[in-house]
DNA sequence: TAAGTTCGTATTTCGTCGTT
DNA sequence: AACGACGAAATACGAACTTA
Protein backbone atom coordinates (compact mmCIF):
# COMPACT_ATOMS: atom_id res chain seq x y z
CA UNK A 1 0.00 0.00 0.00
CA UNK A 2 2.51 2.60 0.71
CA UNK A 3 4.41 3.93 -2.87
CA UNK A 4 7.66 5.09 -3.33
CA UNK A 5 7.36 9.18 -2.92
CA UNK A 6 9.96 8.86 -6.42
CA UNK A 7 7.29 7.55 -8.15
CA UNK A 8 4.90 10.20 -7.12
CA UNK A 9 7.20 13.23 -8.73
CA UNK A 10 8.00 14.16 -11.97
CA UNK A 11 10.83 15.42 -10.62
CA UNK A 12 12.91 15.55 -7.37
CA UNK A 13 16.16 18.02 -7.41
CA UNK A 14 18.05 20.61 -5.21
CA UNK A 15 20.20 23.51 -6.17
CA UNK A 16 23.67 24.63 -6.06
CA UNK A 17 25.76 27.13 -4.72
CA UNK A 18 26.45 29.87 -7.67
CA UNK A 19 29.65 30.65 -6.20
CA UNK A 20 31.03 26.76 -6.66
CA UNK A 21 29.94 26.76 -10.31
CA UNK A 22 32.24 29.83 -11.56
CA UNK A 23 28.80 32.17 -10.03
CA UNK A 24 27.95 35.26 -8.00
CA UNK A 25 25.75 36.49 -6.53
CA UNK A 26 23.78 39.40 -6.86
CA UNK A 27 21.86 42.73 -5.33
CA UNK A 28 18.79 41.80 -7.05
CA UNK A 29 17.32 39.99 -9.47
CA UNK A 30 16.09 36.15 -8.87
CA UNK A 31 15.40 35.27 -5.16
CA UNK A 32 17.82 32.98 -4.08
CA UNK A 33 16.14 30.34 -1.21
CA UNK A 34 18.06 28.58 1.90
CA UNK A 35 16.77 26.59 4.72
CA UNK A 36 16.56 29.34 6.12
CA UNK A 37 12.99 30.30 4.18
CA UNK A 38 11.24 27.54 4.76
CA UNK A 39 9.02 26.72 7.84
CA UNK A 40 5.68 25.71 8.85
CA UNK A 41 4.56 24.48 5.38
CA UNK A 42 5.26 28.03 3.61
CA UNK A 43 8.04 29.38 1.28
CA UNK A 44 8.86 33.06 2.53
CA UNK A 45 10.74 34.59 -0.53
CA UNK A 46 9.89 38.30 0.53
CA UNK A 47 13.33 38.86 2.50
CA UNK A 48 15.85 41.00 0.57
CA UNK A 49 19.23 38.82 1.24
CA UNK A 50 20.32 37.01 -1.31
CA UNK A 51 19.67 36.87 -5.06
CA UNK A 52 21.52 35.77 -8.48
CA UNK A 53 20.67 37.38 -11.68
CA UNK A 54 18.71 36.68 -14.25
CA UNK A 55 21.46 35.00 -16.42
CA UNK A 56 22.61 33.01 -13.46
CA UNK A 57 18.98 31.62 -12.91
CA UNK A 58 18.97 30.84 -16.54
CA UNK A 59 22.01 28.53 -16.71
CA UNK A 60 21.08 27.15 -12.81
CA UNK A 61 18.30 25.13 -14.79
CA UNK A 62 18.24 22.36 -12.01
CA UNK A 63 17.41 24.31 -9.32
CA UNK A 64 14.55 26.57 -11.02
CA UNK A 65 11.72 26.32 -8.66
CA UNK A 66 8.15 26.02 -10.15
CA UNK A 67 5.00 27.32 -8.23
CA UNK A 68 3.36 24.24 -6.64
CA UNK A 69 6.45 22.65 -6.02
CA UNK A 70 7.20 21.27 -2.64
CA UNK A 71 10.38 22.41 -1.25
CA UNK A 72 12.15 20.54 1.49
CA UNK A 73 15.29 20.76 3.79
CA UNK A 74 17.72 18.45 3.87
CA UNK A 75 21.31 19.59 4.96
CA UNK A 76 21.52 20.38 8.16
CA UNK A 77 18.12 20.65 9.37
CA UNK A 78 16.36 18.41 7.06
CA UNK A 79 12.44 18.06 6.58
CA UNK A 80 11.31 21.35 7.00
CA UNK A 81 8.99 21.82 4.13
CA UNK A 82 7.40 24.45 2.52
CA UNK A 83 4.96 24.54 -0.87
CA UNK A 84 5.45 27.18 -3.22
CA UNK A 85 2.98 29.35 -4.12
CA UNK A 86 0.57 29.67 -7.62
CA UNK A 87 1.99 33.74 -7.63
CA UNK A 88 5.72 33.34 -6.54
CA UNK A 89 8.01 35.01 -8.05
CA UNK A 90 10.78 33.18 -10.25
CA UNK A 91 12.86 31.12 -7.44
CA UNK A 92 16.39 29.79 -7.16
CA UNK A 93 17.43 27.76 -4.18
CA UNK A 94 21.16 26.23 -2.85
CA UNK A 95 22.36 22.65 -2.77
CA UNK A 96 20.48 22.42 1.47
CA UNK A 97 17.04 22.47 -0.61
CA UNK A 98 15.31 19.77 -2.27
CA UNK A 99 12.60 20.65 -5.22
CA UNK A 100 9.80 18.21 -5.34
CA UNK A 101 7.61 18.21 -7.90
CA UNK A 102 4.31 16.04 -7.91
CA UNK A 103 2.12 14.43 -10.40
CA UNK A 104 -1.55 14.46 -10.12
CA UNK A 105 -1.22 11.29 -7.94
CA UNK A 106 -0.57 13.13 -5.30
CA UNK A 107 -2.03 16.58 -3.30
CA UNK A 108 1.06 18.97 -2.39
CA UNK A 109 -0.45 19.73 0.87
CA UNK A 110 -1.17 16.53 1.72
CA UNK A 111 2.73 15.47 0.75
CA UNK A 112 4.30 18.42 2.68
CA UNK A 113 2.01 17.27 5.89
CA UNK A 114 2.81 13.59 5.62
CA UNK A 115 6.87 15.04 4.78
CA UNK A 116 6.73 16.71 8.74
CA UNK A 117 4.99 13.50 10.39
CA UNK A 118 6.72 11.64 12.53
CA UNK A 119 6.51 8.66 10.28
CA UNK A 120 7.96 10.50 7.62
CA UNK A 121 10.85 12.19 10.07
CA UNK A 122 11.90 8.51 11.08
CA UNK A 123 12.45 7.17 7.36
CA UNK A 124 14.38 10.16 7.37
CA UNK A 125 16.62 9.37 10.27
CA UNK A 126 18.63 7.27 7.55
CA UNK A 127 20.27 10.17 6.74
CA UNK A 128 24.07 10.25 6.08
CA UNK A 129 25.76 12.45 9.21
CA UNK A 130 28.74 14.01 8.28
CA UNK A 131 30.82 15.75 11.05
CA UNK A 132 27.67 17.19 13.19
CA UNK A 133 25.31 17.54 10.40
CA UNK A 134 22.85 15.88 8.58
CA UNK A 135 22.68 15.11 4.68
CA UNK A 136 19.47 13.70 3.59
CA UNK A 137 20.38 12.72 -0.38
CA UNK A 138 17.81 12.85 -3.38
CA UNK A 139 17.76 8.67 -3.92
CA UNK A 140 16.79 8.73 -0.35
CA UNK A 141 13.83 11.49 -0.12
CA UNK A 142 12.60 8.80 -3.72
CA UNK A 143 12.83 6.02 -1.39
CA UNK A 144 10.59 7.40 1.57
CA UNK A 145 7.87 5.14 1.80
CA UNK A 146 4.35 7.23 1.49
CA UNK A 147 0.95 6.16 2.36
CA UNK A 148 -1.42 6.86 -0.98
CA UNK A 149 -5.04 7.17 -0.56
CA UNK A 150 -7.07 8.13 -3.32
CA UNK A 151 -6.90 12.05 -4.17
CA UNK A 152 -10.19 13.19 -2.86
CA UNK A 153 -9.18 11.68 0.51
CA UNK A 154 -5.40 13.07 0.03
CA UNK A 155 -7.38 16.41 -0.20
CA UNK A 156 -9.40 15.64 3.15
CA UNK A 157 -6.78 14.71 5.24
CA UNK A 158 -4.86 17.68 4.33
CA UNK A 159 -7.56 20.23 4.44
CA UNK A 160 -8.48 18.96 8.03
CA UNK A 161 -4.39 19.25 9.26
CA UNK A 162 -4.25 22.42 7.25
CA UNK A 163 -7.05 24.07 9.62
CA UNK A 164 -5.24 21.96 12.57
CA UNK A 165 -2.37 23.47 11.46
CA UNK A 166 -3.66 27.21 11.21
CA UNK A 167 -5.09 27.21 14.55
CA UNK A 168 -1.62 26.41 15.69
CA UNK A 169 0.50 28.94 14.37
CA UNK A 170 -2.33 31.82 15.47
CA UNK A 171 -2.41 31.04 18.70
CA UNK A 172 1.48 30.85 18.86
CA UNK A 173 1.14 34.49 17.04
CA UNK A 174 -1.62 35.60 19.58
CA UNK A 175 1.35 34.28 22.15
CA UNK A 176 4.29 36.09 21.12
CA UNK A 177 2.20 39.18 21.17
CA UNK A 178 1.41 39.17 24.43
CA UNK A 179 4.71 40.80 25.03
CA UNK A 180 4.37 44.22 22.80
CA UNK A 181 0.62 43.60 24.22
CA UNK A 182 2.74 44.95 27.82
CA UNK A 183 4.77 47.23 26.43
CA UNK A 184 1.42 49.22 24.94
CA UNK A 185 -0.19 48.95 28.46
CA UNK A 186 2.70 50.53 29.94
CA UNK A 187 2.96 53.57 27.21
CA UNK A 188 -0.44 54.15 27.56
CA UNK A 189 0.27 54.82 31.10
CA UNK A 190 3.09 55.89 31.86
CA UNK A 191 4.51 57.68 28.41
CA UNK A 192 7.56 56.39 26.60
CA UNK A 193 9.58 55.26 29.43
CA UNK A 194 12.90 56.33 27.06
CA UNK A 195 11.77 60.44 26.42
CA UNK A 196 9.52 60.81 29.67
CA UNK A 197 6.91 62.36 28.53
CA UNK A 198 4.95 62.84 31.51
CA UNK A 199 7.59 64.17 33.67
CA UNK A 200 7.97 61.20 36.29
CA UNK A 201 10.69 61.42 38.63
CA UNK A 202 13.67 59.95 37.50
CA UNK A 203 15.88 57.70 40.03
CA UNK A 204 18.53 55.03 39.29
CA UNK A 205 17.63 51.77 38.95
CA UNK A 206 20.02 51.02 41.92
CA UNK A 207 17.77 52.63 44.45
CA UNK A 208 14.46 51.33 43.84
CA UNK A 209 15.34 47.90 44.98
CA UNK A 210 17.97 45.31 45.69
CA UNK A 211 20.34 44.29 42.72
CA UNK A 212 22.98 41.57 43.36
CA UNK A 213 24.40 38.49 41.11
CA UNK A 214 23.42 34.94 41.61
CA UNK A 215 25.60 32.59 43.25
CA UNK A 216 27.16 29.57 42.32
CA UNK A 217 30.51 29.52 44.51
CA UNK A 218 32.02 25.87 44.17
CA UNK A 219 34.15 24.76 41.71
CA UNK A 220 33.94 23.23 39.10
CA UNK A 221 30.53 24.25 38.64
CA UNK A 222 29.50 21.68 36.92
CA UNK A 223 30.34 19.05 39.84
CA UNK A 224 27.30 16.55 40.08
CA UNK A 225 27.37 16.24 43.53
CA UNK A 226 25.86 19.42 43.51
CA UNK A 227 23.07 18.91 40.64
CA UNK A 228 20.16 17.00 40.18
CA UNK A 229 18.04 17.58 43.61
CA UNK A 230 15.13 19.07 44.06
CA UNK A 231 15.99 22.72 44.09
CA UNK A 232 15.03 24.22 40.53
CA UNK A 233 17.94 26.27 38.88
CA UNK A 234 17.36 28.71 36.49
CA UNK A 235 19.94 29.18 33.79
CA UNK A 236 19.88 32.11 31.27
CA UNK A 237 18.01 30.36 28.94
CA UNK A 238 15.25 29.43 31.34
CA UNK A 239 14.90 33.46 31.75
CA UNK A 240 15.45 34.38 27.96
CA UNK A 241 12.54 31.97 27.14
CA UNK A 242 10.45 32.79 29.75
CA UNK A 243 7.71 35.00 28.28
CA UNK A 244 7.94 37.49 31.50
CA UNK A 245 7.06 34.94 34.02
CA UNK A 246 9.53 32.29 35.05
CA UNK A 247 7.64 28.91 35.42
CA UNK A 248 9.95 26.18 33.67
CA UNK A 249 13.72 25.37 34.25
CA UNK A 250 16.02 22.55 32.75
CA UNK A 251 18.31 21.97 36.02
CA UNK A 252 18.33 21.41 39.55
CA UNK A 253 20.20 21.56 42.41
CA UNK A 254 21.22 19.01 45.21
CA UNK A 255 21.02 20.23 49.14
CA UNK A 256 24.60 20.91 48.61
CA UNK A 257 24.25 23.13 45.46
CA UNK A 258 21.88 24.94 47.18
CA UNK A 259 24.16 25.38 50.32
CA UNK A 260 26.96 26.86 47.78
CA UNK A 261 24.17 29.38 46.40
CA UNK A 262 21.31 31.55 46.82
CA UNK A 263 17.93 30.46 47.39
CA UNK A 264 16.29 33.65 45.62
CA UNK A 265 12.01 33.85 46.62
CA UNK A 266 9.45 33.82 44.77
CA UNK A 267 8.30 37.29 42.81
CA UNK A 268 12.59 38.10 42.50
CA UNK A 269 13.00 39.43 38.98
CA UNK A 270 16.11 38.08 36.96
CA UNK A 271 17.89 39.37 34.60
CA UNK A 272 20.68 37.97 32.24
CA UNK A 273 23.71 39.65 32.06
CA UNK A 274 26.05 36.98 30.39
CA UNK A 275 25.85 35.83 26.53
CA UNK A 276 21.84 37.07 26.32
CA UNK A 277 21.64 40.18 27.87
CA UNK A 278 18.98 41.47 29.75
CA UNK A 279 16.48 39.53 28.92
CA UNK A 280 14.05 39.08 32.38
CA UNK A 281 11.07 37.16 34.35
CA UNK A 282 10.02 37.05 37.27
CA UNK A 283 10.41 34.01 39.46
CA UNK A 284 6.94 32.13 40.13
CA UNK A 285 8.80 29.82 42.54
CA UNK A 286 12.04 29.72 44.46
CA UNK A 287 14.85 29.08 42.90
CA UNK A 288 18.98 29.75 42.43
CA UNK A 289 20.62 30.83 39.73
CA UNK A 290 24.37 31.35 39.09
CA UNK A 291 26.31 34.71 38.56
CA UNK A 292 25.11 35.02 35.14
CA UNK A 293 22.17 36.02 36.26
CA UNK A 294 21.39 39.53 38.35
CA UNK A 295 17.90 39.01 40.42
CA UNK A 296 16.15 42.54 41.51
CA UNK A 297 13.70 42.73 44.53
CA UNK A 298 12.38 45.92 44.96
CA UNK A 299 11.41 48.01 47.82
CA UNK A 300 7.86 48.09 47.35
CA UNK A 301 6.70 44.76 45.81
CA UNK A 302 4.30 46.64 43.20
CA UNK A 303 7.25 47.51 41.30
CA UNK A 304 8.68 43.94 39.80
CA UNK A 305 6.11 44.19 36.82
CA UNK A 306 6.54 47.66 36.08
CA UNK A 307 10.43 47.17 36.32
CA UNK A 308 10.16 43.98 34.31
CA UNK A 309 8.45 45.95 31.16
CA UNK A 310 10.38 49.25 31.49
CA UNK A 311 13.30 46.87 31.17
CA UNK A 312 12.56 45.39 28.20
CA UNK A 313 12.21 49.15 26.60
CA UNK A 314 15.71 49.21 27.50
CA UNK A 315 17.30 45.84 26.40
CA UNK A 316 18.17 45.95 22.81
CA UNK A 317 20.23 49.64 23.52
CA UNK A 318 21.99 47.24 26.49
CA UNK A 319 22.59 44.36 24.27
CA UNK A 320 24.04 46.10 21.02
CA UNK A 321 26.15 49.01 23.73
CA UNK A 322 27.52 45.72 26.00
CA UNK A 323 31.05 45.49 26.11
CA UNK A 324 32.32 42.52 24.12
CA UNK A 325 35.15 40.55 24.41
CA UNK A 326 34.44 36.16 23.42
CA UNK A 327 31.13 37.33 24.76
CA UNK A 328 28.78 39.94 25.50
CA UNK A 329 28.60 40.87 29.74
CA UNK A 330 27.11 43.61 31.24
CA UNK A 331 27.63 44.01 35.17
CA UNK A 332 25.64 45.63 38.22
CA UNK A 333 27.73 48.87 37.97
CA UNK A 334 25.24 49.65 34.53
CA UNK A 335 22.65 48.28 35.42
CA UNK A 336 22.27 50.45 38.81
CA UNK A 337 23.04 53.23 36.94
CA UNK A 338 20.12 53.36 34.60
CA UNK A 339 17.63 55.85 34.81
CA UNK A 340 14.41 54.90 35.72
CA UNK A 341 11.56 57.12 35.68
CA UNK A 342 9.03 56.69 38.63
CA UNK A 343 5.83 57.06 38.40
CA UNK A 344 3.27 56.97 42.08
CA UNK A 345 2.96 53.85 43.85
CA UNK A 346 -0.82 53.71 43.16
CA UNK A 347 0.00 53.91 39.66
CA UNK A 348 2.63 51.28 39.41
CA UNK A 349 0.22 48.97 41.79
CA UNK A 350 -2.23 49.40 38.95
CA UNK A 351 0.23 48.33 36.31
CA UNK A 352 1.25 45.09 38.26
CA UNK A 353 -2.87 44.13 38.00
CA UNK A 354 -3.46 44.84 34.55
CA UNK A 355 0.08 43.20 34.13
CA UNK A 356 -1.29 39.93 35.93
CA UNK A 357 -4.56 39.87 34.22
CA UNK A 358 -2.41 39.15 31.02
CA UNK A 359 -0.37 36.87 32.60
CA UNK A 360 -3.70 34.64 33.44
CA UNK A 361 -4.41 34.97 29.67
CA UNK A 362 -1.07 33.89 28.79
CA UNK A 363 -1.47 30.69 31.29
CA UNK A 364 -4.40 29.64 29.91
CA UNK A 365 -3.07 30.69 26.13
CA UNK A 366 0.12 28.73 27.00
CA UNK A 367 -2.75 25.55 28.20
CA UNK A 368 -4.69 25.47 24.97
CA UNK A 369 -1.48 26.41 22.44
CA UNK A 370 -0.18 22.87 24.39
CA UNK A 371 -3.80 21.27 24.08
CA UNK A 372 -3.38 22.64 19.98
CA UNK A 373 -0.18 20.86 19.42
CA UNK A 374 -1.31 17.58 21.14
CA UNK A 375 -4.51 17.61 19.51
CA UNK A 376 -2.65 18.15 16.12
CA UNK A 377 0.53 15.56 16.83
CA UNK A 378 -3.03 13.28 17.25
CA UNK A 379 -4.40 14.10 14.43
CA UNK A 380 -1.37 13.91 12.48
CA UNK A 381 -1.03 10.12 13.74
CA UNK A 382 -4.28 9.12 12.92
CA UNK A 383 -4.49 10.54 9.85
CA UNK A 384 -1.60 8.81 8.04
CA UNK A 385 -3.05 5.24 9.09
CA UNK A 386 -5.82 6.12 7.69
CA UNK A 387 -7.91 6.31 10.92
CA UNK A 388 -9.82 9.96 10.26
C1' DT B 1 35.63 35.42 47.45
C1' DA B 2 33.19 38.52 44.37
C1' DA B 3 33.48 40.47 40.12
C1' DG B 4 34.97 40.54 35.55
C1' DT B 5 36.76 38.28 31.26
C1' DT B 6 37.59 34.49 28.35
C1' DC B 7 36.65 29.99 26.77
C1' DG B 8 34.39 25.43 25.32
C1' DT B 9 30.93 22.99 23.11
C1' DA B 10 26.90 22.08 20.42
C1' DT B 11 24.34 23.38 16.67
C1' DT B 12 23.19 25.39 12.36
C1' DT B 13 24.25 27.39 8.02
C1' DC B 14 26.60 27.73 3.81
C1' DG B 15 30.48 27.53 0.39
C1' DT B 16 33.49 24.26 -2.00
C1' DC B 17 35.46 19.83 -3.47
C1' DG B 18 35.65 15.39 -6.02
C1' DT B 19 33.34 12.32 -8.99
C1' DT B 20 30.18 11.19 -12.51
C1' DA C 1 26.04 20.65 -14.79
C1' DA C 2 24.47 17.33 -11.36
C1' DC C 3 25.10 15.28 -7.23
C1' DG C 4 26.82 13.67 -2.70
C1' DA C 5 29.76 14.86 0.74
C1' DC C 6 32.71 17.64 3.63
C1' DG C 7 34.34 21.07 6.67
C1' DA C 8 34.76 26.09 7.65
C1' DA C 9 32.22 29.83 9.49
C1' DA C 10 28.64 31.71 12.06
C1' DT C 11 25.70 31.42 15.89
C1' DA C 12 24.15 30.45 20.40
C1' DC C 13 24.60 29.12 24.89
C1' DG C 14 26.41 28.55 29.27
C1' DA C 15 29.94 27.90 31.86
C1' DA C 16 35.24 28.11 33.34
C1' DC C 17 38.99 30.79 34.31
C1' DT C 18 41.50 35.05 36.10
C1' DT C 19 42.09 39.00 38.80
C1' DA C 20 42.16 42.05 42.62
Amino acid sequence: MPTKLGELCSLITKGTTPTSVGFEFSDSGVKFLRVQNIFDGKVNYADDTLFISADVHKVLKRSQIAPGDVLISIAGTIGRTGIVPDDAPELNCNQAVAILRTTEKVDQSYLRHWLESVEAQRQMRGATVTGTIQNLSLSQIGDLQIPLPPLPEQRRIAAILDQADALRIKRREALAQLDSLAQSIFVEMFGDPLTNPKGWPVVKFGDVGNLDRGISKHRPRNDPALLGGAHPLIQTGDVANSGGYIRAYKSTYSDLGVRQSKLWPRGTLCITIAANIAKTGILTFDACFPDSVVGFSANEEATVEYVRVWLSFLQKTLEENAPESAQKNINLAILRGLDIPLPPIELREHFGQALRVQMNLANSGERSAKQLDAMFASLQHRAFRGEL
